[in-house]
DNA sequence: ATCTTTGTTCGTAAAATCACGAACAACCAT
DNA sequence: ATGGTTGTTCGTGATTTTACGAACAAAGAT
């Protein structure tokens, strides 16, 4: 159904970014990528109450939408947001939303 | 765990619009009431690849969060952007996007 | 070489999402 | 009253999401 070209590919790029938004953990480091430029996951993981397997999940989500990237660094992982894609749906939520 | 705290409530919030927007059909639907303000059901019906009843549970979903409203007219049923949510959407959309 | 720290992957379970057709409700026209 | 149109609700499956702990992998420190 996804594929039947009734949905322009801006529209499938929107709701595919908007889904992985669409969970208070994922906007939540969304957030502070896009305040403090990089952060690791053990940060992530002591403030937030969920199990370090769930944060895992949540962060490949965003991983594989594009969002954000993860470089290892020693025994931790650095993860950022990944700037052209983010600066991709900036361009489009931007257009969607001001009009 | 999702009321626990750590999630201010514009995070909150916009995880749950995010979500509503994160499905082709509802990411089309929205894109269109904010082009001409205003729908039938069986407009969308008429192009959209999905059953009467699929359709209706998405537009549920977008009602339920607040983004459209839909008032009975005659036997049919007029779509349209909830202006104050709509905008309250905009605004905190493009707080997080754009900084 | 072994331990410790850090994070991912695996297996599993519960809940939510997505989709459909059938049945139902509302309402206008005949 | 009987139909026809329009859309929602119900019941049902298949799939995806969310979450957890246990097991595993990588790499620096002892």
């Amino acid at each position: 159904m996804e594929n039947l070209s009734v949905f322009t590919k801006e529209q499938k790029q929107l709701a595919r970014f908007a889904k992985a938004m669409g969970h208070p953990v994922r906007m939540y480091v969304l957030e502070l990528l896009t305040k403090q430029s990089c952060c690791y996951s053990g940060d992530l993981s002591d403030v937030l109450p969920i199990a370090k397997s769930t944060l895992s999940q949540h962060l490949k989500e965003l991983k594989d939408v594009g969002l954000i990237q993860g470089e290892i660094e020693a025994p931790k992982v650095k993860y950022c947001i990944n700037p052209e894609n983010w600066a991709k749906a900036q361009e489009i939520f931007n257009q969607f939303l001001n009009r």
